[in-house]
DNA sequence: ATTGAGACCTGTCGGC
DNA sequence: TGCCGACAGGTCTCAA
């Protein structure tokens, strides 16, 4: 589920819950996600407020009132069930592992079932020096993010564009689906060396400005389907796909599927050069 | 230094 | 119905 505008839904539909909200109460019901929770996680929440609540690529970071910064990634599996004060109680399930009880009264439940989902507290110079974190590469909607950005980090590497492109240290929020999405409507194959979209000085190429503006595009548009709560997820045009006709007007091509990575990638080997 | 493969963990789906 | 393998939207680590 989780991308770049699925994580951004989230936060928009989380921050009239958190943002400056009190945690009265935090029930963890396990150990551990993908990492072990870490100590005093409870304690360091409990009673603190929410003053800022953002989203950094796949990221959901509340800043507290202590200046420790709750950090969490929803992983494969990992959501977020919100109930309001009023709304029937619901079941707990066996993959709710966390849940936070706010001054609202909105009780808000993380669930996870793969547990590859993470939650950590960092103090402010942990946030700054976390080594994944800090090394996460421009905001894909924001102004940082453009073909010279684009360009200069691909610039040189061999490896093949789509990989590229699910390298957070590139650009980060990208994920498997959104990653074949952009492409297409690039018209560039996934196949082709991330570093061709640069010159040897790492000017943009024509396509990197191609690239950039179907990043921009393909996020943006997903994320307003999201948040219009009408679609659950966006319809994808070549995503899980394959065999069926390529939807670009006049191209005629098959959409295939093959493994970059260790994962699919969906593509028109006829109109993506 | 990059890069690919495998690992993490559970659920679902298709085939037999 | 049950069993089995393949696969899933994300990262991390290890070996080449």
């Amino acid at each position: 589920m989780p991308e770049l505008p699925e994580v951004e839904a989230v936060r928009l539909e989380l921050d009239p819950c958190f943002t400056r909200s009190r945690i009265d109460d935090v029930e963890v019901r396990r150990p551990d996600l993908r990492d072990p929770f870490p100590r005093r996680f409870r304690a360091r929440l409990v009673g603190q407020t929410v003053e800022v609540f953002r989203r950094r690529a796949k990221y959901l970071l509340a800043t507290l009132t202590s200046e420790e910064t709750l950090v969490m990634h929803l992983g494969m599996s990992g959501g977020f069930n919100v109930s309001l004060p009023g709304d029937r109680a619901r079941d707990v399930d066996k993959h709710d592992h966390v849940i936070f009880t706010m001054s609202s009264g909105a009780v808000v439940v993380f669930n996870d079932p793969r547990r590859f989902g993470m939650m950590t507290l960092l103090t402010p110079r942990q946030l700054a020096s976390h080594p994944v974190l800090s090394a996460l590469g421009p905001e894909p909607l924001s102004d940082d993010f453009d073909a010279a950005a684009l360009a200069r980090a691909c610039r040189g590497r061999n490896t093949p564009l789509k990989v590229a492109l699910l390298d957070q240290g590139i650009v980060a929020g990208l994920g498997n689906i959104y990653a074949s999405e952009a492409l297409h409507v690039a018209r560039l194959s996934p196949m082709r060396a991330a570093g061709s979209i640069a010159t040897a000085a790492g000017e943009p190429r024509e396509p990197a400005y191609r690239l950039t503006g179907a990043i921009k595009e393909v996020l943006t548009r997903a994320i307003a389907r999201l948040a219009s709560k009408r679609y659950r997820s966006a319809p994808f045009r070549v995503y899980d796909r394959e065999g069926e006709p390529c939807p670009r007007r006049g191209c005629g091509g098959a959409i295939r599927r093959r493994t970059q990575g260790s994962r699919s990638t969906f593509y028109c080997p006829r109109c993506q050069r």
